[in-house]
DNA sequence: ATCACATTAGAACGATCGTTCAATAGATGA
DNA sequence: TCATCTATTGAACGATCGTTCTAATGTGAT
């Protein structure tokens, strides 16, 4: 049973271009006809692959989380140690930038006017990422690596840290932004390794 | 020659509530009409006070970011050291969050129709807190606080945490938030301190 | 009381937004 | 070849946006 014309790749024409707009213009920053003209497809077909402009974000949002945890499951293990691991991380959040969906995710469920389903499946997101540095840091408490810490908190900041950083990848050189990703992990490292 | 309504009062009230909503949900996740709902005058009336809506971004951001470094300015001889210096830094930046509105210049900035003296105005902004930064680190390093580390850099990334961490303002309890801030500052104190 | 001017409101504009829908074009199976 | 279904377009909608303009209203000086 194949497809007509090649439809499946014009929704991931169309999902590709969507995630690179909203990344870098936010939600209300990027209109259906911004989509539509940088896809090559038209407004209405936008339609005809996704119900709305929500349910666009919340698909890609959810997409893109998804592989960014299958990507990190994968690699992680080459790295030793949660010190390893933590730099790893860092890089991989770095080359793996399409997390600033999840910034745009908080400007749309900050949002009066989203709807609660919305607001609940982009905040149910942002687990994805939590767990994978939370995992680090149970794992460098358990080895004897790091200080007793809170793993939850130590791993909210962290990520906090990385996301932002993420947000310059559109105006800093790749080479200098991994030096301060890298440099980040150091300080972080430093305040709560064993002495 | 006193002023016959109370005008300077209305564009006070105006710019208040601008500012809070700009800094809530984005440039053009606020609309003028949004303004004059909250502020309680007219639509056309936010125009007599301002030219258009960039211009008034970017003066409630200039506003805001000199308002900041004057305070901070003010508040900053009390602390008796860099290190000091840094945790009175977070508490101050948390309490002062109108900083807000720098990412939300980022946002601005990003958008290729924003017009480039804008882009110029905002790009300008981010000097004052980093200065401010710059200011503590390297005092640390004269005292011998601090280890030898690049100052610049140092600003930049305490500054994109703090910054990050703001942003989580209008979802987390201020009690919670506070402690998150001052554990980030030891966190990032253990990674530069001298040993 | 009246005049001039600063202050405010509110209607109206063209543009753009998200969304819908009817019509078309291409592929498939009979 | 013809009918059918999918893929795609493009026009059109009502809503909302930033902005402009005109008219009304309050104030201080004369």
């Amino acid at each position: 049973m194949k497809r007509h014309y090649d439809s499946e790749q014009t929704r991931q024409i169309i999902a590709e271009k969507a995630t690179q707009l909203f990344a870098q213009n936010g939600f209300s920053g990027t209109a259906i006809s911004d989509i539509s003209k940088e896809s090559g497809f038209s407004k209405g077909h936008v339609y005809y692959h996704f119900e709305n402009k929500e349910k666009l974000f919340v698909f890609l949002a959810q997409d893109s989380m998804r592989l960014w945890g299958e990507k990190w499951e994968a690699v992680s293990t080459a790295y030793p140690s949660a010190t390893a691991k933590l730099y790893g991380m860092a890089t991989f959040v770095l080359n793996h930038y399409k997390t600033p969906l999840l910034k745009v995710g908080q400007e749309l469920a900050a949002n009066p006017s989203t709807s609660p389903e919305t607001v609940k499946s982009l905040y149910d997101l942002a687990v994805v990422p939590m767990q994978a540095y939370a995992g680090i840091f149970q794992l460098g408490v358990d080895t004897g690596e790091f200080d007793t810490l809170d793993v939850q908190e130590t791993a909210f900041l962290f990520g906090t840290w990385m996301g932002a950083l993420c947000q310059h990848v559109f105006t800093m050189e790749y080479e200098v932004l991994h030096r301060m990703f890298q440099q980040s992990v150091t300080i972080f490292l430093g305040g709560i390794q064993k002495k």
